[in-house]
DNA sequence: ACGATTCGTGCAATATCGTGCAAATAAATG
DNA sequence: CATTTATTTGCACGATATTGCACGAATCGT
């Protein structure tokens, strides 16, 4: 086993489980628990993970997930959250997929406002709670930790037997030349998916996800039927693509 | 149980239920209350929290009414909540039904518990974020606004494929004559279901269910392996359910 | 005032850590 | 190909941390 190799098991541990312990580690592959320790000491200089007693644990002590994520570009995501929720006509129905973006999407929707909701993600759902007239759709599943919405085959079927007016997609990276991407390959399956459930995607992209790639394609730019950013107008855009500016 | 991550625990505790009784927690992380102690020893000699006997307190004032507002119900729910906490063993598969009393449950539950959670509720689901080392499986379907849980054929389905060691099922009644009991015809039928994978079912009943029915009848008494109450022993148990008071 | 609970401290058992060192392995060099 | 050099790994051992228990002191509720 590389080295190189086994920090990189290590460190996806812990983003899986939210910690390490040396001993299990050390009994799980095989290895001395100096060899771990080592490791865990080496990442820890690089910044990669917090060394605590025992083992290790993710640097920011608050569990970093989605609450350091929930604070960040705050402004720039209402803005971006405002401008969507106008696209929303009454009557239609709207695949909303994960992410923060989308809670600020919620945020700005008119309270009694009648439409049906799609979404794989519990937070989504628990957050239209205060909308009387919405129909609320909820995808079960599998669900994939990290970004806390629900995967697999029984959320693909799932989204299989229906058809929405509008999707709102969440993705990692918005790209000329590879187009849009995530970071998981079976979520980026599962992003194919809802696109193709529906008659037209749009994508709220924060400025940091502009011209960046993440390592999974999810589908060409021109799947797209909007792009909503906050920043002036994106280079490299299909013209089949709508630029909304928020 | 790393000891970072064990402090890191008792001021997430802190901040959601406002308080931390040192008894409690050793009951709920299974260590001694020295160890407690010492953990709240620590975490106030650096300023994050306030030492009180018998527990701790949050330092920043913006809490302290939060604490003193704590109602009588939300002290039943959270007593039920920590009794509960404790029934469920490492590597089990539980159905968790939907409730603020189960949401108290979750609160109970030692940081590292490695289990899996079924839900048809998207509160619960999302509320089961914090904990690395649970498989979350979400049963989707359409969700039934005043209880928001997944409801409908699908969901049945979802839960048919499945079995699972334990179910804490939520119900609006509980009577010796009727049984187990709630206020919609085709949740009471889901429950049924739920019920029927399972291997046991648990009910945590605040004193207000105690004796009271509503419209639609879930299952009889005796579909109970366990029933949590505050109160003293409930009367017309039939003898094949065990009775814990919390 | 009194019993019950909680607290603090000392202590022993165990677990983990860091360091030095030697053997094993890999890489580089002649 | 043989040898040197660097890296990695496992082990030993003393140091440190953690935990549970015991016991007397302090605190709380009645």
């Amino acid at each position: 086993m590389l080295t190189a190799q086994r920090k990189a098991h290590l460190l996806a541990c812990l983003t899986q489980t939210g910690r390490i312990v040396a001993r299990d580690e050390a009994l799980a592959l095989d290895l001395s628990e100096d060899t771990i320790r080592r490791d865990l000491r080496d990442l820890a200089a690089e910044g990669k993970l917090l060394r605590v007693h025992g083992g290790a644990l993710p640097l920011s002590p608050t569990h970093r997930p989605l609450a350091d994520r929930r604070s960040m570009a705050h402004d720039e995501k209402r803005r971006l959250g405002a401008c969507a929720a106008r696209l929303i006509r009454p009557g239609q129905t709207v695949i909303l997929d994960g992410g923060t973006t989308h809670l600020d999407l919620i945020r700005h929707l008119p309270p009694d406002i009648a439409a049906t909701i799609v979404t794989h993600s519990p937070v989504i759902a628990a957050a239209l709670e205060p909308f009387p007239a919405l129909e609320i759709i909820l995808i079960g599943g599998r669900l994939y930790r990290h970004s806390m919405v629900a995967t697999g085959p029984v959320t693909d079927q799932g989204f299989a037997n229906l058809h929405a007016d509008l999707c709102f997609l969440g993705v990692t990276g918005l790209h000329p030349d590879t187009g849009l991407t995530t970071g998981n390959f079976d979520v980026a399956a599962l992003k194919r998916r809802m696109i193709a459930q529906s008659g037209e995607t749009i994508v709220l992209a924060t400025t940091d996800k502009i011209a960046t790639t993440s390592p999974f394609r999810i589908a060409p730019l021109d799947a797209l039927a909007t792009l909503i950013t906050t920043g002036p107008r994106t280079e490299g855009l299909p013209p089949s693509v709508t630029h909304l500016q928020a």
